[in-house]
DNA sequence: GTTCCAATTGGAC
DNA sequence: GGTCCAATTGGAA
């Protein structure tokens, strides 16, 4: 099926359904695709995996990776160097997810033996993010995910360090 | 000086020493290269890094893979499967170095912070093992430097293991 | 009993 | 303050 046929099309609600699966087939072909929010609201196609929304709501465009339709920053995306393939993994990683998330979560939500946060990065956005540095950078997905997992231990550690100093430190007012 | 010029040679000991210049000249371009015990010894050629090397003298042939004359035994690196670049890096490892060794030593020979290891496995074996994997698994060095930090890894728990729970129970008698 | 992977931690830059 | 690497540890396979 590579395009929509108009004879086995029959009320609105088809059609409709019909345009979202052709959008995706052709999402999936792109590499990266600029959607805009209020271009995507407006056709009525919901993020297939939307928790973590509100934060590129709230920071300016967004830009479609990989075949998940997963949503990046689109300012931090298109200030990625990929000539390195550990810093734009991170850098991706700060476009795609809050720092919050990447504080809280891990690679897969195994080993939460010391920190108290809850599961794992969505896998969906994860697996765009590898293949999208996989196929800038040249570089094997093995070791992508080791700077994912470097990334959310070094972003937790910093938030647990500004805590632990700058909480007590605005008590000598 | 792709060969011996003899007409540069004068003394006995110019020439032994430009046929070992050669000799080591040809191993660096071969990949591997058997070399029983008695036949380097009778040439003359010291290891450059013997420190251990009792082990394979008591346990049959060895034979020389890589630039830095590193030895290995030769019925363990013959039964290696070069499929899998960690198993054959691992078994790689048996071949070079004695369990001891890859118990008590590190890749870098930092951070020992609860064994009482010394130092670092020796860098120019290290670095021969390094070059044989990666010639014939066609992997990055950085994999295979990972699998060597995970062998020793294991190795040292594996005998920390056994000295816990062998030692002991041989009192019951 | 070994191998493999991920999480964590220390430390250097 | 972030990035990077290595060592260690837990646990699964």
């Amino acid at each position: 099926m590579p395009g929509i046929s108009r004879a086995t099309q029959t009320t609105a609600s088809d059609l409709l359904l019909a345009v979202q699966l052709r959008l995706e087939q052709l999402q999936k072909l792109l590499p990266e695709c600029k959607v805009p929010q209020a271009e995507a609201t407006v056709v009525g196609i919901e993020p297939k995996h939307g928790n973590s929304f509100l934060w590129h709501e709230a920071s300016g465009n967004s830009i479609v990776i990989g075949g998940n339709q997963t949503r990046a920053n689109q300012a931090l995306y298109e200030a990625i160097n990929w000539d390195c393939y550990s810093l734009a993994t991170r850098a991706l990683l700060d476009a795609v997810f809050d720092k919050e998330t990447l504080a809280s979560r891990t690679l897969t939500g195994r080993g939460r033996r010391r920190n108290g946060g809850s599961g794992q990065l969505d896998p969906l956005k994860v697996d765009d993010i590898i293949e999208t540095v996989k196929r800038k950078c040249q570089v094997s997905a093995i070791l992508i995910r080791k700077i994912i997992i470097n990334k959310c231990s070094d972003t937790a550690r910093s938030k647990r360090f500004k805590r632990a100093h700058n909480a007590p430190s605005r008590r000598h007012n």
